[in-house]
RNA sequence: GCGAAAGUAGCUCAGCUGGUAGAGCACGACCUUGCCAAGGUCGGGGUCGCGAGUUCGAAUCUCGUCUUUCGCUCCA
């Protein structure tokens, strides 16, 4: 065969990421600006390639199943889901970072453990004198009267008072100037060098004037599972869904990341497509199981290589899982989670019962009785998503061309069903008046099926190349056998073999 | 947040012993062009990431800053 694909290779991360702007995937965000930390905008082909797969995951979770329905909840909730689903307490530490060694510290727990390590030597002291007075020793007398008991009494009563006054003001400076004062070193490399004390917060937030009489501080959602679990009995009820039933949703959250990196990798705003599927209790490790394997085969069915996907089980749990494990993705830079399944039990409804006062309890006709479901959640991440389709899909080839001669090609050869273009329309020349007709007729045939580009610049080879390089699956070309019989070729991208049929026959096909 | 590298045309890059910018591809027009990155002619486009300093003069040297990539760190 003529058009025959000699070599191939992986395109790496930088080229990747080029390309992605190149062809109007993926802008950095504001760039004019110099852009801005970890954000990107999707291009023209990004957003119809993101949009796809949104498509397809929303037909293989909601359509194809009847079980299961979705919901499209606000980013904003009242800040009592937060305290409910623990993101409040569980991330409000102020943390400090060592120069020198490069560790990180919660900035109150080294305060607390210089307070300790004083105690001890204060024990000794007194562990020392007792030995020494035997029976007629009175701890408390001597820990009032001996000097240097007293002065380092008064370091650990200084340093917890000045620790409280900051933390209660949440004044992070003055942690700062605490642990200078006190002279803390760092553990690990001794030093003194510290950064700046931060909170850390994971969740992004904002003012509205007045919730329930309470200060109006809202968050950006930092998960949209949340904004399922609070609708749990309305969709329960408004769909007449029976346990086992599932709530999918396709949104976008945000999480302030101290270091967000590697592209849309992990990125501060997010978009995630999750699956929350509620069961009876004690079942959940079935169900655990099943969505395990139902997602996996997904990730397979959607062309992604299967050596490229493994499961990573969660051997530490979060507070509110009995059992976790990940989709992994080879990623240019490692395997990196691209999917989450969680068993989340009860917790979260229970919590929100709790918060709320109202009752999120299902009840089930089969054993006529009420429960909180168990949850198991399954949580894919949409820029991943892409991120995993486009980094297995961008080759590099070694193709013969025209004159026999090596040259390379760029090619994306993502899943047809997600391609930002499905089909290319091409006049095989640009001058013949007869020849951009026809294929102009082609092309609004197709226009109204499938998402469809009629290009007529530059000869034909470069015109399959330039569709190459965005994914499109198939190029129809328009030449002179068209104008006598009404049939034309079709370009199969991956194997470059070209089919010729009726237009008919076509438009049949998208 | 720490460390390293990088930032020059839409893209990939060259220029960097200081003398106000080049190439290839891309883009626009015209001519040639009968299936896998075609050839020709002409043309448009850059205050060299941003800011300051040294200098008669800075893309080039110095400092600061922003952004990106890589390695740590972090990631309920």
């Amino acid at each position: 065969m003529r058009f025959q694909i000699l070599k191939r290779n992986k395109m790496d991360f930088k080229n990747l990421i080029s390309h992605c702007k190149e062809y109007g995937f993926i802008f950095p965000s504001s760039e004019i600006y110099d852009g801005l930390s970890a954000t990107y905008d999707y291009g023209p082909n990004g957003v119809e390639l993101k949009n796809n797969i949104k498509k397809s995951w929303w037909k293989s979770m909601v359509q194809m199943n009847q079980n299961i329905v979705g919901l499209d909840a606000a980013i904003f909730m009242h800040p009592k889901t937060w305290k409910a689903s623990g993101h409040v307490d569980a991330f409000n530490d102020p943390l400090i970072d060592n120069k020198d060694s490069k560790k990180r510290y919660r900035a109150d727990q080294l305060i607390e453990e210089y307070c300790e390590k004083i105690e001890i030597k204060i024990t000794k002291d007194v562990v020392k004198a007792r030995k020494r007075f035997g029976d007629d020793f009175d701890e408390a007398q001597f820990r009032a009267t001996n000097g240097r008991i007293v002065d380092r009494q008064e370091k650990i009563d200084y340093a917890i008072k000045k620790m409280g006054e900051a933390m209660t003001a949440n004044n992070m400076e003055g942690l700062k100037s605490l642990i200078e004062e006190l002279e803390i070193a760092c553990p690990v490399s001794g030093s003194k060098n510290w950064t700046d004390v931060r909170q850390f917060n994971l969740m992004f937030s904002t003012q509205l004037g007045n919730i329930a009489g309470e200060e109006g501080k809202l968050y950006l959602r930092p998960e949209t599972a949340q904004g399922i679990f609070v609708n749990f009995l309305n969709v329960q009820k408004s769909t007449r869904q029976k346990i086992p039933f599932g709530i999918a949703q396709i949104g976008k959250a945000f999480r302030n990341e101290i270091v967000a990196r590697q592209f849309i990798f992990r990125m501060r705003e997010f978009e995630q497509m999750e699956m929350q599927f509620f069961v009876k209790p004690g079942t959940e490790m079935e169900w655990y199981n099943h969505w395990k394997t139902t997602r996996l085969q997904w990730h397979k069915d959607m062309g992604t290589p299967e050596s490229m996907l493994r499961f990573h089980d969660h051997d530490t749990l979060a507070h509110y899982a009995n059992a976790a494990a990940d989709i992994e993705f080879e990623f240019p830079f490692g395997f990196r989670e691209l999917e989450g399944i969680h068993s989340r039990t009860d917790f979260d409804l229970n919590k929100h019962q709790e918060f709320s006062g109202k009752k999120l309890q299902y009840f089930d006709p089969s054993i006529n009785e009420n429960y909180v479901p168990f949850v198991v959640e399954t949580s894919l991440g949409c820029d991943r998503m892409f991120l995993s389709q486009i980094s297995h899909a961008l080759q590099e080839e070694t193709v013969p061309d025209a004159d026999g001669k090596e040259s390379t090609r760029i090619v994306m050869k993502l899943n047809p069903e997600i391609a930002p273009v499905k089909v290319a329309v091409l006049p095989l020349l640009k001058n013949k008046e007869e020849l951009t007709k026809a294929a102009s007729d082609v092309f609004d045939k197709l226009k109204s099926k499938v998402n469809c580009q009629y290009d007529e610049k530059d000869a034909i080879g470069r015109r399959y190349r330039r569709q190459d390089a965005i994914g499109t699956p198939y190029c129809v070309t328009i030449d002179f056998e068209t104008l006598e019989d009404n049939t034309v070729t079709i370009r199969d991208r991956d194997t470059l073999k070209q089919e010729r049929v009726s237009i008919e026959e076509l438009g049949n096909r998208f």
